[in-house]
DNA sequence: ATGAAAGCGCTAACAG
DNA sequence: CTGTTAGCGCTTTCAT
C-alpha cells in the first residue's frame, strides 16, 4: 500500500495525497475535509509514505551513521544509547557500526554508511592512521569526530578532557605519598590515549617526579594484555606503588594481575581507572574511578553533527568541544605504607 | 557522481554501467576491456551505486532491524556485536534501535525501521503485552524474536534455556545443602524471567522444598530495585542462605545489599547469578554465574531471519531454537553454615 | 485548491 | 554483446 493506490482509492491524485501526508496540508490551502479524509483513510489502511522513495527523492535520509570501535566496551555502548536516544528526540534514525578495532572495517563501515546515503557521520576513529579517512573527508559529508579524535582533519569533534582527568588522578596519588606511579595505557596512537598519558606525565612532573619509561606500558586495548603487563610491572624491583589504568577494560586487566599475585589495594597498591562502572563500587575495596561525561559526548556529538548539517556542512568556528572528566574517589588508593 | 554521469564521461550506456558495477559483467558477456574500464574509472572517480535508488528498484535494502531493550545492558550490547557482525558477512547493514524498556518506544522503533523498508526484523521484545506488534505481525515482514520472546505470535525465535539454566542452578545450591533459596527477577512478564522462574521452581520442587512466595522477589530490571529488594529478603527471619539473580544487573543489586548489611558471601549468603561478565571473576569472592550463549543467540538469529527472507517471509518448520546455558562456578557459593 | 508530469538513480525486460 | 525504455514511490514545479 501506498500513497498512489491511496490516492486512487480515494478518486484524488497522488500531489494531494502526498502534501497532506507530510503535514503540509493548510500551506497548500486543501479542504479541511479532503485532510481528514485522507488522513482517515491513510490511518485506517495502514498507509505510510516509503521514506527510501522519500529519500532518493529529497536527497536527504534523516539517518545518522555511527561508527565505533566496539560495541561490547560499556563506554562505547554509553555512547550508542546517547546518540540515539538525541538523534531519536531530533527525528533522526541511527545506523550503527561496530568497527571492531580495525582500520580495514572503520574503512568498510563507513563505504556501506555512504552508500546509503546518510546525512551525516559520528565517528570513534579506532585511531593510529588516518589515511583511510581521506575519501570520507573529501566527500564533504557532515562530520563529527568523537572520543577518539585525528585534530588534524578539520572536523568537528567532541572529546572528555582526558588530560586534566589523567593530570588530577596522578596528582592525587601524589598527594598520598606516592612517587612510583605506573600507568596502563591501550593503543598508543589514539587520541584518547596520548592526552591521557600527556596529564600523567604532566601530574608527574608538576610534583617534581622525573618519568620513568618502564612504567608506562600497554599498548592494546584488551583485559589480557592489560592483565600480562601488570604482572610485569608488579615484579619490578623497586615495584610502582600506584597505577592509573587508562580504561576499564584495563583496569579488570590490572585486577586479574593483582589478584594472582595475592596482593592488596590498596595496601601493596594503589588503583585509579578511566570510566566509571556500576560494578566499580561492588570491588574489594570499591574502585576509584575517572568518569567519562559519555551521556553529553553522545548528546553534543548529535548537536553538533546536527548544526552542520543544516548549515550545509560548512563547519563551525569552535571545533572542538571538551567536556570535563570527574575523579570519583573510593578506597582503591591510599596512603603509601611500604616502600 | 553517479552510474549515469560515469557512463556518458565512458559514452556507454548506464545499463552496461550498471551490469558491470553489479559484478555481473561476465554473466552478460560483456567485453573483458569494457569491464576494466568502467572499473577502473568507477574506482578512481569515487563512483558507487547509490544504495538508496537500487533499494528503491530492487525492492530491497540489504538491511536487517535489530530491536533491543538496552544497549547499556552488556548482554543485549554483546547480541548486537554478534547480530552486526554476522549480518556484515552475509552482506546485511544492521539498523540498530533502543527501546529504551518501553512498549511504546519499541512501537516507535518498528514503525521507523518499517518506513526504511528493512528486509527483515531481529526484536528482542520488552516483555508483557504484545498488542502493539501486531500491525508488525500483519506485515508479513520477515520477523524473528530472540532472547524475551512471544510464543503466542508464530514467529522464528532463539533463546537461551532459561528453565534448564536456572533449575540447575538451583539444584547445586541444594546439593550445598540450601533450603532457603531465594528468586530475585526482573519484569515477572517477560518470557525469559517467566521461563526462569519456573526452572527455580522446578529445581526446588525437584528437591522435595516448598516454594516460598515471600522469598520470589523483584519485578524489574534495575539495579537499584534490585538492590532494596535484597535488603527486605535479608531482614527476613529466618533469612534466605542463598540467592539467584536471574540477571547481571540484578547480581549487583543485590551485591550492593550484601555489602551494605555487612555480609559476607558465600558464609552469609550464597549468589548465583545469570549472565557471565568480565568483572565476575574479580568480585571478592568470584561469582558463579550462568553464562548464556549470547555469541550464538546473535548469530543464530541473523541466520534464522536470513533463511525466513530467502524463503519469502514464509515461516519455516523449526521455529523455536533453544541454547544451553552453562553454570561456572566460582567461591560465590559455599556449603550452609549456619541456620 | 488540485492535478499532470517530470525526475531522484537505479535495474530489468525487451530489442537489436 | 549493448542500448532503449519503463518504472520503483515519492515530491515538486507548472499548469489550470
Amino acid at each position: 500500500m501506498n500513497l498512489k493506490s491511496l490516492a486512487q482509492h480515494l478518486g484524488i491524485s497522488a500531489s494531494t495525497v502526498s502534501r497532506v501526508m507530510a503535514g503540509r496540508g493548510d500551506e497548500f490551502r486543501i479542504a479541511k475535509e479532503t485532510q481528514k479524509h485522507i488522513l482517515d483513510e491513510a490511518a485506517a489502511m495502514g498507509v505510510r509514505p516509503d521514506e527510501l522513495a522519500r529519500s532518493l527523492r529529497l536527497q536527504s535520509t534523516r539517518t545518522l551513521g555511527l561508527v565505533i570501535p566496539d560495541i561490547s566496551n560499556p563506554f562505547f555502548a554509553a555512547l550508542a544509547r546517547a546518540v540515539e536516544r538525541r538523534a531519536r528526540a531530533l527525528g533522526y534514525t541511527v545506523l550503527l557500526a561496530d568497527s571492531q578495532e580495525s582500520d580495514e572495517v572503520e574503512a568498510e563501515c563507513i563505504r556501506t554508511l555512504m552508500d546509503r546515503r546518510i546525512d551525516g557521520l559520528i565517528l570513534a576513529p579506532v585511531g593510529g592512521d588516518s589515511a583511510h579517512l581521506q575519501p570520507l573527508i573529501a566527500s564533504k559529508l557532515p562530520l563529527t569526530q568523537v572520543d577518539r579524535v585525528f585534530t588534524a582533519l578539520k572536523t568537528a569533534a567532541v572529546v572528555a578532557d582526558n588530560f586534566t582527568g589523567a593530570r588530577e588522578a596522578v596528582k592525587r596519588l601524589v598527594k598520598l605519598g606516592h612517587k612510583r606511579i605506573a600507568c596502563l595505557q591501550g593503543r598508543e596512537d589514539s587520541s584518547v590515549i596520548v592526552e591521557r598519558v600527556r596529564g600523567y606525565r604532566a601530574g608527574l612532573s608538576e610534583a617534581g617526579l622525573r618519568f620513568e619509561g618502564k612504567f608506562l606500558v600497554g599498548g592494546e586495548h584488551s583485559q589480557a594484555i592489560a592483565r600480562e603487563h601488570t604482572l610485569r610491572l608488579l615484579e619490578m624491583k623497586p615495584r610502582p606503588t600506584a597505577v592509573l589504568a587508562l580504561s576499564n577494560q584495563l583496569a579488570l586487566g590490572a585486577l586479574e594481575a593483582v589478584r594472582e599475585r595475592g596482593l592488596i589495594i590498596p595496601e601493596d597498591l594503589s588503583l585509579i581507572a578511566f570510566d566509571e562502572q556500576p560494578w566499580a563500587t561492588l570491588l574489594s575495596p570499591p574502585l576509584t574511578t575517572l568518569a567519562q561525561p559519555v551521556e553529553d559526548m553522545g548528546t553534543v556529538s548529535v548537536d553538533r553533527l546536527c548544526e552542520l548539517i543544516k548549515r550545509g556542512g560548512k563547519p563551525s568556528r569552535k571545533a572542538l568541544t571538551t567536556l570535563p572528566v570527574r575523579l570519583i574517589e573510593r578506597a582503591s588508593i591510599g596512603t603509601k605504607k611500604k616502600d
